[in-house]
DNA sequence: GACAAATGGAATATATATTTTACATCGGAG
DNA sequence: CTCCGATGTAAAATATATATTCCATTTGTC
């Protein structure tokens, strides 16, 4: 589960710690989520692209082949 | 989790179960994702849009209000 | 060098997504 | 009327996402 998440985060100038306090998740979820380990929810996603303003394409479509 | 699973699948043109299969995830879950019941995964999430051929967005974007 | 913020990582506990199996209803085809 | 495909739904079992707590490491600042 590749995505963009911590490029996004760190454009916007955010820690983890807040980054995941904005998307109401835990700082070792979020981290995890950075490093692909995890398969987060589709609320989850849509949430963190909501802190990010992001879509859900611009931080987790992963090109099909 | 509302989403426009539903609709694009009845374009394509496709049963629950042929969907389903061409998923990798089972009929009931298919028809629990379409009622909105589930909070699928994102892996399940990018599949559905694969095999309907359409993205993340346009599936399952929420505006954020 | 001491301290604090930021991050990576592990262990356990809890919540919930997903599967499996099964049963019920409905609509159309024979 | 009967049969079958399509769908809704439920109970129990399994897999895994997420939270909680804790420790280690790095980096910058005093």
């Amino acid at each position: 589960m590749d995505n963009h998440v911590k490029a996004f985060r760190l454009a916007a100038g955010l820690s983890q710690k807040e980054l995941a306090t904005l998307t109401g998740i835990t700082r070792q979820t979020l981290s995890l989520i950075e490093k692909g380990t995890y398969n987060p929810s589709l609320k989850l996603c849509l949430n963190l692209c909501y802190a990010l303003h992001q879509t859900l394409d611009t931080v987790f479509w992963i090109d099909p082949s």
